[in-house]
DNA sequence: CGGCATACCTACCGAGTGGTAGGTAAATGC
DNA sequence: GCATTTACCTACCACTCGGTAGGTATGCCG
C-alpha cells in the first residue's frame, strides 16, 4: 500500500474514532495528512470507500495478531490469561480502536455485525470448544454459557476503554493512570472468577 | 412540559440513538413529530439545547427509578440481584437508551463523564459501601475492587444491548430472542460469581 | 524523445445543514 | 373587546458537505 494511502487510513481511523464518521469531513482528514480533499478522493473514490478501508485495516491487524498468541499459549488458565491480556493489549496499543469498534457497532448494527462476526467467529468457536473441554475436565464452572460469556468478555474489554474516562471521573479523582489499571485488573479478575472453579 | 416538547424529545431520543447526533437533522425530527423545522426551534432554541434536553430527560427517568428499588430490596445477594435486574430492565424497557448513553460517552467523553458521573456517583458510592460491608461479613470476595467492579457492571449491562446483534450474528443463528436472554443471564451470572464467595 | 500513469492541484456544483426573519391564526388575560 | 402570548408557518441565508471537472508537474517505459 502506498505511503499516502496508509497515512490517510491512519488519520481517518483516529478522526472517525474521535469525531465519528458523520462528524468528520474529508477536507479535515486531507488537511491533517497534508493534501487537499480531491487528492484524498483520488486514493479513495468515496468517503464510504475510506470507511471500508479503515475497518478492513483494523480487522487485518487483528487477524494477524491473534494466531501467534493462540500458538504460543499453553492450556487452561494460562491460556486464558494470555489471551485475555492479548485482546486487551490490542486495544490498549491504540485506544482509538476501541472507540472505532464501538462506533461501528452503534452506527451500523446490521452491516457491522456481519463484518465483525465473520472476523471473530473462528476464534470464538475455538474458544467455545476450549471452555467446553474445561468443563469436562472440571476446571470450568458447569453453568458457564460459553458463547454468551465470550461475547461479554469482549464487551468488558472494549467497554473498559470507552468507559475509562467515566470511571476516572466518578472515583479516580486525579489518579487517572491508576484508574485505568484498576479497571483492567478488575475486568480480568471478573472474567477469570466467572469462568474457573478453582482460584488461580 | 408541553405535549409538543415531550413528543420532540421522544422522537429526538430515538433518532439520536439510532442515527447519532450528527447523523440526525432537525428537519427530520420535526417531520416525524409532525411540524416544520422552525417550529421545533421555537421549542428548543438550538440543536445543542435539544441534545441537552434529551440527555436530561433520560437521566431524570433514571433518577426516579432507582430509589424505589434501593428502598424495596433487602440486603446481600437479594439486593444485588434486584438492583442488577432493575438496571438491566431500565435499558431493556427502551434499548435505544443504551445506544444513546453509549453514543454520548463516545461522542463527548469530557462533557458526558461529568454529567453522567454526577448522576450515578451517589448510587455507586452507596453500593461501594455495601460491597465493603459484604467483605467484612465474609459474603464478598476480598479481592474485589468495588469501584472498578461497579463501573464494569454498568459496562456489561449497557454493552450487552449494544452487542446484542453481534452475538446473535456470531452464534444465535435464527434464534435472536433466546440469544438476548442468554446474554442477559450470563452477564448477571458473571457479575454475581465475581462478587460473592458463596454460590447462590 | 513521445506516450502514459501517478499524484497532486484549483475551481466549482448541487444538496443539505442549522438557524433567522417575519408573518399568521388561535387561544389567553385583563 | 383589545393586547399579548403561544405555536406554528413560508421564505430565506450563510455555510459546509461529498463529489466532479479539468488542469499540471513529475517520473517511468518504449
Amino acid at each position: 500500500m502506498s505511503d499516502s494511502k496508509s497515512r490517510i487510513i491512519a488519520v481517518a481511523t483516529r478522526r472517525f474514532a474521535v469525531d465519528g464518521y458523520d462528524g468528520t469531513s474529508l477536507a479535515h482528514i486531507a488537511g491533517e495528512v497534508g493534501m487537499k480533499k480531491p487528492s484524498l478522493l483520488y486514493h479513495f473514490p468515496s468517503k464510504e470507500d475510506l470507511r471500508e478501508a479503515v475497518l478492513k485495516d483494523l480487522l487485518e491487524r487483528w487477524q494477524t495478531r491473534l494466531p501467534e498468541v493462540l500458538a504460543r499459549s499453553h492450556s487452561g488458565a494460562d491460556r486464558f490469561t494470555a489471551l485475555y491480556d492479548e485482546v486487551h493489549d490490542f486495544f490498549e496499543a491504540d485506544p482509538t480502536r476501541a472507540f472505532l469498534v464501538m462506533r461501528e457497532v452503534v452506527d451500523r448494527p446490521r452491516q457491522t455485525r456481519e463484518r465483525l462476526g465473520q472476523s471473530i467467529r473462528p476464534w470464538l468457536q475455538l474458544l467455545t470448544a476450549a471452555i467446553d473441554e474445561g468443563k469436562s475436565a472440571g476446571r470450568v464452572r458447569a453453568d458457564v454459557d460459553p458463547e454468551a460469556y465470550l461475547v461479554q468478555c469482549i464487551v468488558m474489554i472494549v467497554g473498559s476503554f470507552v468507559a475509562a474516562d467515566l470511571g476516572a471521573e466518578v472515583f479516580g479523582g486525579r489518579d487517572g493512570a491508576r484508574w485505568a489499571e484498576r479497571q483492567r485488573n478488575e475486568a480480568r479478575r471478573m472474567a477469570q472468577e466467572a469462568l474457573f472453579l478453582t482460584k488461580i
